[in-house]
DNA sequence: ATGTAATTATTTTCATGAGAATATTCCTGC
DNA sequence: GCAGGAATATTCTCATGAAAATAATTACAT
């Protein structure tokens, strides 16, 4: 039967039926909000690559018609956050070994811009604030909480951009962070728990020492041990697919 | 009246009037069309920032709904390169001062990082061919069409980073180069005709001679001066607003 | 003639229904 | 019991109509 309470089709009620929301609601674009909730979901893993995405369950949780639930879904496609297949329907992305491939090194380049720029823009209260930010990681690590732990790891990145004072760069680091965390999901095998929260603080004292080179190479150091989590063999894709699978049990 | 022949209710028919297209249909997503139409438009500088798109009118020229055009808007909207105003419409982006400031500096820094992938990925063959695309560009250069050239002017810098081999970065700067499109339709003040086709091959060469400091240097050359064409005067926002053209009346 | 109110026309925005494609279940025959 | 296929149910896809909002135009008054 599947009888969901869709918003009626009294245009009259503006925004009646809020349903369950719960998050900051900055933006009242709904869309937006969709398209925010479904990425930082798929960032923190919540959502893992190829999970199918209902629309209409979207839809209705929203309260909205399944038109702007597809708006957002279009501009997650493009982000290369969700695939769309053609009257099959979408699906969260599973990105291949190539692309696992250039979205590390993307990170890797453009991690080391940034720090040179945060270098010449960041102010010593700016630092501080991040040194901060590696102290609730380190706390956050001893207390548990698995997903918190992803979620504050990728923070610290993009935090830091943001110091750069570049919102563009900012925002393609984001993005790639993102597609990222579907990779880990995908290709990881060991998930050894050293934790880059001392990563973190190291990156953030060679910051304040004004040493760019200590930083970026503590910056390769510790992008190279998340890499190290991943085996991108060229051989078959990933370990999850059905077949694969199998393959573990003959 | 404003009688538009909008696609029939008929659903049976496919796609009968597939009306004016022109260019390649690889393809054959209806939306992916719109929004590449509409991007490359953007990119070579026939659609100027500011100018308002109807949705009404790309409807029934792709011979669609409103809807599918609207989905293809969402995702151009998110790239930047159009602002939907709420209620009001959609128009093709105007980026301000820091956005254009970011712009610049993004593509700086991702330049350099390109230079570095190609000088390590891309085959003597490869360069070859590019070194071809700025023939190509010099023999256009002499010939005048203002479209073509900007647009070929572009392009190498796209084949370029192709040739690093990192689909990822490649798409960031593609999309990057677009909105900096609109940024020198906003704050060019002097086409300077000296044109960058000389800069492109000087650049090829150090990439043959494998000395990529050369590249590097050359290409920030190259970038200043398409900076120099602008003026970013953190004044008042662009010379084409109504109040900064009275300012300079009164 | 100019400013203001009212009416009309465009256009965006969204919900919804119908059609098409795919997935699932059920049934029948071997 | 199981393969194969028909019947049923989901779900995507998209065009369209209706409501809301803005823009344009006309009418009117000062």
């Amino acid at each position: 039967m599947k009888k969901t309470t869709r918003r009626q089709g009294t245009k009259t009620a503006p925004k009646a039926n809020a349903p369950v929301d719960t998050a900051e609601n900055a933006h009242d674009d709904v869309t937006e909000r969709i398209r925010i909730t479904l990425a930082t979901a798929i960032g923190e893993g919540a959502l893992k690559p190829g999970v199918k995405i209902l629309e209409d369950a979207i839809a209705d949780h929203f309260g909205v018609s399944r038109t702007v639930v597809r708006g957002a879904l279009g501009v997650l496609e493009s982000d290369h956050l969700l695939e769309r297949k053609k009257n099959r329907g979408t699906f969260v992305a599973e990105p291949g070994i190539e692309e696992a491939k250039a979205l590390f090194e993307a990170r890797r380049k453009l991690e080391h811009v940034i720090l040179e720029l945060v270098l010449g823009h960041a102010t010593a209260d700016q630092l501080d604030a991040l040194e901060k930010l590696t102290d609730e990681e380190e706390h956050i690590h001893h207390h548990g909480d698995e997903k918190s732990k992803t979620v504050l790891s990728g923070k610290f990145h993009v935090v830091l951009a943001e110091l750069g004072g570049n919102a563009v760069l900012t925002e393609v680091l984001s993005k790639i962070v993102a597609r990222l965390s579907l990779v880990m999901s995908l290709y990881e095998e060991e998930r050894k728990d050293d934790c880059g929260a001392d990563h973190h603080r190291q990156i953030v004292g060679a910051l304040k020492a004004k040493d760019l080179a200590k930083a970026q190479q503590l910056m390769d150091h510790h992008l190279a041990d998340i890499e190290g989590r991943v085996r991108l063999t060229e051989g078959q894709g990933d370990r999850h697919t059905f077949l694969a699978v199998l393959e573990n049990f003959s």
